[in-house]
DNA sequence: ACGAGCGCCTGTCGGC
DNA sequence: TGCCGACAGGCGCTCG
């Protein structure tokens, strides 16, 4: 579910306090519990307990759609996919429905992490790059440039939808904020990446970063039935927007699937790729 | 190097 | 009302 405005606003609530709780920052673990066995991805439920009792939280960060979370000896890394979620809560709080592991902190508060389809991972690792070493460049940092992003699209010879969404191109990109970002740039999710000229990468690359710019301004989108105190839903430009008059020419968007993905987009704003781009030599 | 299909899970919604 | 398929913010795997 969370794409990286989400994990970002997680992050900051987990960090600064918000959405109901405290900082997590500088408190110990007293006593954890794996509620679903699945989500612990390493190490082993029995050497993850025995590693992680009595560690303190020094800092909160993410890198992609992963949350990072220093503790004094290893990385606790978080990945929510479709339906997870953390929460700041008091010990004295019932175990919610869905809560998958929860670890108890001095002062009286549990980090729970809560996932209903049960498809996050947790890990607990010395090196956090072995989880997160293959992602590709963090596209809100000062060395994504144009040209960086021109490069790779170069390098390839695939859709854009899919590649946007391929973790090791980029790193946060989900299925919302790339269907908005081709929106804004006027490029069809079919187009052909190494078709781009310069000036089609940099419309590219300055709307990945408007989008998921105002998503974190705007604190993350909340949609279905969890709620995640963002109001990014309200800004869609195209997704779920299926039929609804294009905000910029009237025309109704459209839904397609490609790659087992819902793909949303305006065709008279985003013109379909020519014939000769998707022939396979063209 | 690609894209398609599927599995992993639980829940909601719309159609019949 | 109940049943059934489609669909959901992700990603890893196999197979052409």
């Amino acid at each position: 579910m969370p794409e990286l405005p989400e994990v970002e606003t997680i992050c900051n609530a987990l960090r600064n306090g918000g959405r109901g709780g405290e900082s997590v920052i500088g408190r110990r673990v007293e006593d954890s519990h794996l509620l679903w066995e699945g989500s612990l991805a390493e190490p082993t439920a029995l050497e993850f307990r025995e590693r992680i009792l009595g560690q303190m939280v020094r800092e909160v960060g993410r890198r992609g759609k992963y949350i990072m979370m220093q503790f004094s000896d290893d990385t606790l890394l978080i990945h929510l996919r479709m339906s997870g979620d953390l929460v700041i809560e008091k010990q004295t709080e019932p175990v919610a429905p869905h809560h998958r592991m929860m670890l108890d902190l001095d002062g009286g508060i549990r980090l729970a992490f809560n996932d209903t389809r049960k498809f996050g991972r947790i890990w607990l690792v010395a090196d956090p790059q072995v989880v997160v070493g293959n992602l590709g460049p963090e596209p809100l940092n000062g060395d994504f440039t144009p040209q960086v992003l021109h490069q790779r699209l170069q390098a390839h010879r695939r859709q854009l939808k899919p590649l946007l969404l391929d973790q090791s191109f980029i790193a946060g990109l989900g299925n919302i904020y790339t269907d908005e970002a081709l929106h804004l740039a006027k490029l069809h999710p079919l187009r052909i990446s190494n078709t781009l000229d310069n000036s089609q990468s940099e419309r590219l690359w300055s709307s990945i970063r408007q989008v998921l710019g105002e998503g974190i301004r705007r604190q993350g989108a909340s949609i279905d039935w969890i709620y995640r105190g963002g109001d990014f839903q309200n800004y869609f430009t195209v997704y779920q927007r299926t039929g609804d008059p294009c905000l910029t020419c009237g025309v109704p968007i459209q839904r397609i699937l490609v790659g087992q993905r819902g793909t949303h987009f305006c065709v008279n704003c985003q013109p379909p790729p020519s014939s000769p781009e998707v022939e396979k030599d063209g």
